[in-house]
DNA sequence: GCCGTTTTCGGCCCGACTGTTTTCAGTCG
């Protein structure tokens, strides 16, 4: 079982209890527990079958330790039964619902019986939910539309689609009444794969409205949620929500931290600011004099610390600026603390890309078309990995098509001066493991890189086993793409993620972390694993055509999130230094 | 339910907005 998996099984306990009418501090025990559960980079049923103490892992203690004990065990939580046995489980659906929280599900459920979305559908066509106190005609409307938005979006949105949807958007708000600078905040700031909803901060001095109400009226707003003298809410008409925040210069920064978050990262800061006597808010930081109620001095009450930017906010804080990347509570805070934030790696280190089609197989473009267009990138080298024979439906390369798009690769090689062309293949890892290309081949190609592409319903052990007998081939040089996901399309395929890290460890080969924003694949959590353990890590755009090697950014994003720092990036390394490492096996 | 530079018990982040309210609960981030 994944850590993920376990981490589901939790929430679902977590919304539960809430629903139930928990000590909502119980509730967020739960969910800190399972924040470090998504976010710890070795498999925790490893740990457990190890014997290893689970509760030495923050905010893990006896009790959710033996839940997941249990859950390993078992395959089920005791707990989760009993709660299950009093509300039932579908009720976690309407908590997802926007407007529907744990306190209004719990009345629907014991007013109108209502127990999934359906349901809740019926009633409110019948005009009961109307009815009920707490609940209004308006409230009733605006579950309608969530119904519909979740009908419509289950899913987040990718990095990519966010980061254009809002385009349009940025260059409207920039131009808003009293507004000097906009700045992206939220999960998109971080970075993360997915996106849920934009934050976006305006710096504006005094009254706010002009601001909000030149952002609520864009053309690209399908309906607008909400519009006050500091706020503004809309959605796009793809379904992605927008809001904007306008705030003082004053507050800028401690805004800027507020909004960015996490929202873990957020509640760390702030419970190691009160006890050093400290408020920290969206307004700012503040020293809270001694006896002093910070409930009666107001929200910008006490002695003003910091607030305009970000360095000073951490600064008074008493810790190094956090990079947003890093602001998932992951162990940053403290790393921040004693001064050992990691060095990220940046798009400037990158000097080559190892994964790229041609129209030898289903790129968009020539060999020359993609090396000149490396060369414009700033890159020492690159390697084309055209598909191998087994991907025939895009006339991968046959043994004999190899050799003659060898003898193009080094007509270019000619034209294209600046640049070394990686003789390579991205070859596919056949049923049983063996890979789809003979040893001959093999041996003459510069950049060995393997992959996953066909049946990929294997059971883990199966498609483990596969996967470990493709990377002990002596030529291999990259796994890429090593779980096979496509973001909101496509999980995972089974793979024990753990036991291919320790063999690549051994085997001295590589990962790739697929920069596609459609794959990121390995995950910020795997590429973390891989460093812990000495596993190179290589970014790769898999462009299939020029545009496609512009998607490198994306993928150093992912990096940086898993902590990455240049010399963990293989492709970071000179060409000198890479073909070095190309001979490794040879010494 | 977790945790400890004040604590093994008693705390646990903070504010805005909305809607249904007549002083506030619920939701959200």
């Amino acid at each position: 079982m994944e850590n993920l998996d376990i981490a589901r099984v939790l929430e679902t306990l977590a919304d539960l209890l809430e629903i139930q009418g928990a000590n909502p501090f119980r509730i967020r025990a739960y969910r800190n527990a399972i924040n470090t559960i998504e976010s710890l980079s070795r498999p925790i049923a490893a740990m457990a079958e190890a014997g290893e103490d689970l509760t030495e892992l923050p905010a893990i203690g006896d009790n959710v330790a033996a839940h997941i004990v249990e859950l390993l065990e078992t395959g089920h939580i005791n707990r989760l039964d009993e709660v299950t046995a009093e509300i039932p489980i579908t009720l976690v659906e309407l908590v997802r619902l926007d407007g529907v929280g744990p306190k209004k599900a719990k009345k629907l459920f014991d007013e109108l019986d209502v127990k999934t979305v359906e349901e809740l559908e019926v009633q409110l066509d019948a005009g009961t939910v109307e009815e009920l106190a707490g609940f209004g005609k308006k409230s009733v409307e605006k579950i309608r539309r969530s119904i519909e938005d979740y009908r419509k979006h289950t899913g987040r949105f990718q990095i990519h689609e966010a980061e254009q949807l809002i385009e349009g958007l940025l260059r409207w708000v920039e131009k808003a009444p009293g507004v000097e600078e906009i700045e992206i905040a939220g999960s998109l700031r971080r970075r993360k794969e997915t996106i849920g909803d934009v934050d976006l901060l305006a710096r504006c001095e005094g009254d706010g409205t002009p601001a909000v109400d030149h952002f609520v009226a864009f053309e690209g707003a399908a309906r607008v949620l909400g519009a006050g003298p500091t706020k503004g809410s809309i959605v796009l008409h793809s379904g992605l929500q927008v809001d904007l925040r306008v705030i003082p210069t004053r507050s800028f920064g401690s805004a800027l931290v507020y909004f960015t978050g996490s929202k873990e990262h957020n509640v760390v800061l702030r419970t190691g600011a009160v006890r050093q006597g400290l408020r920290v808010n969206e307004w700012g930081v503040f020293r809270i004099p001694e006896g002093e109620d910070p409930e009666a001095l107001g929200k910008e009450g006490g002695e003003r610390l910091a607030g305009a930017t970000e360095q000073e906010v951490y600064s008074a804080l008493g810790m190094a600026w956090v990079p947003p990347v890093l602001r998932e509570n992951r162990g940053e805070v403290e790393a921040a603390r004693e001064d050992r934030l990691p060095t990220l790696v940046e798009l400037d280190d990158i000097r080559g890309d190892l994964q790229m089609h041609s129209t030898w197989s289903d790129g968009k473009a020539s060999i020359e078309e993609m090396a000149r267009a490396c060369t414009k990138l700033g890159y020492e080298y690159l390697a084309l990995t055209d598909h191998s024979q087994a991907m025939a439906m895009v006339q991968g390369l046959t043994p004999e098509r190899a050799r003659k798009q060898w003898e193009e690769i080094a007509e270019v090689r000619e034209r294209v001066k600046g640049i070394e062309i990686f003789r390579s293949v991205e070859i596919d890892i056949l049923k049983d493991g063996s890979l789809d290309m003979p040893d001959e081949i093999l041996e003459e190609l510069d950049v060995v890189v393997i992959s996953v592409h066909s049946f990929m319903d294997q059971d883990r052990g199966t498609m483990t086993e596969r996967v470990l007998r493709a990377m002990a081939h002596p030529s291999v040089d990259i796994l890429a793409h090593p779980t096979g996901r496509l973001i909101n399309r496509r999980e995972s395929f089974e793979l024990d993620v753990e036991a291919v890290l320790v063999a690549a460890a051994e085997l001295k080969v590589a990962v790739e972390l697929n920069a596609n924003p459609n794959r990121l694949d390995f995950s910020d959590v795997h590429v973390h694993r891989a460093k812990e353990l000495g596993v190179p890590v290589v970014i790769s755009t898999d462009a299939h055509s020029p545009a496609g090697l512009e998607n490198m950014r994306f993928g150093v994003d992912q990096a940086r999130r898993g902590w990455l720092e240049a010399p963990d990036v293989l492709n970071t390394k000179s060409l000198k230094d890479f073909r070095a490492w190309l001979g490794r096996r040879r010494g």
